[in-house]
DNA sequence: TTCGCTCCTGCGAATCTTCGCAATAACGGA
DNA sequence: TCCGTTATTGCGAAGATTCGCAGGAGCGAA
């Protein structure tokens, strides 16, 4: 899932259609790097084709779409929320302090047998590839 | 952690204060069961006593104090987010359906463990007391 | 009880996100 | 290539949440 036409197949498999908006959108999201607020996006998009018409609420619009396909996944934060293209190769969860906000990456492989333990007990198959986990940061903690 | 006394005497210990907005949004939190939205709240207050002065804006602010001090906890909804009154001694989480987005709980004892590795590893200490889980739940899968 | 330091609150404005609707465009089939 | 179906878009409005500021109120100390 690394090259876009790999993307089009996807969108096309589940019934939705390839459009010029949500090819742009897709770039900005994966070169960007990083984490990328809806409005970064839309700034972006915009910056790099003023001609190319495209609204506020695609961008939401598509990002929801992309996160029901798993392709990105969403990191609440205070006022905003941020984006991030989902590496399925190098899955991580986030630590986000309580107290400053400060958000940290980590892995936690152990996470993967309790993802099957839940899919198991429930019939619920969880996304635990991009948990947010809040807490206090070590420097908070003094 | 359960009468009020002992909220007042946690707000006061952090160096909050308890004041009568606080008192009753905890009030309407705790006494209306499940997860209510920051606006049911202030409409409960509101609809308790009309004279009381209660603004949105405390509604918000009380419940994101009340989060810092782990006593509430935030379920992030599709347009609105709901809040529920943290147990400590009923720990669960929650499988939240990426597709028609139900809610369930869930207790996943699992993940004290998970808890401890995080802190070890990098002094981070996380509240694994109510995560919020997407995925795909068991209805929608079919 | 009074005083003073701060934390809290209300208000209104700003921001972020979602929604409804009519127009547009993608994609499969003829 | 042309057509019809229907997902998608833009727009503007509505809803949800955060923010800044000035006034008000807790709570500890005297």
């Amino acid at each position: 899932m690394s090259c876009e036409s790999d993307i089009e197949q996807a969108l096309r498999e589940s019934g939705r259609r390839f459009t010029m908006q949500r090819s742009k959108i897709l770039t900005a999201l994966r070169h960007g790097g990083g984490h990328r607020t809806a409005d970064d996006i839309f700034e972006r998009v915009r910056a790099e084709d003023p001609h190319a018409g495209i609204s506020r609420s695609t961008v939401y619009r598509t990002l929801e779409t992309l996160m029901q396909m798993q392709l990105v996944s969403e990191l609440p934060g205070a006022g905003t929320s941020t984006y991030e293209w989902t590496d399925r190769d190098a899955p991580h969860h986030h630590l986000v302090c309580r107290q400053c906000g400060a958000a940290t990456e980590i892995e936690v492989p152990a996470l993967t047998e309790i993802e099957s333990e839940i899919r198991a007990r429930t019939g619920f198959e969880p996304d635990i590839h991009h948990l947010g986990i809040t807490g206090l940061c070590a420097s908070c903690r003094s």
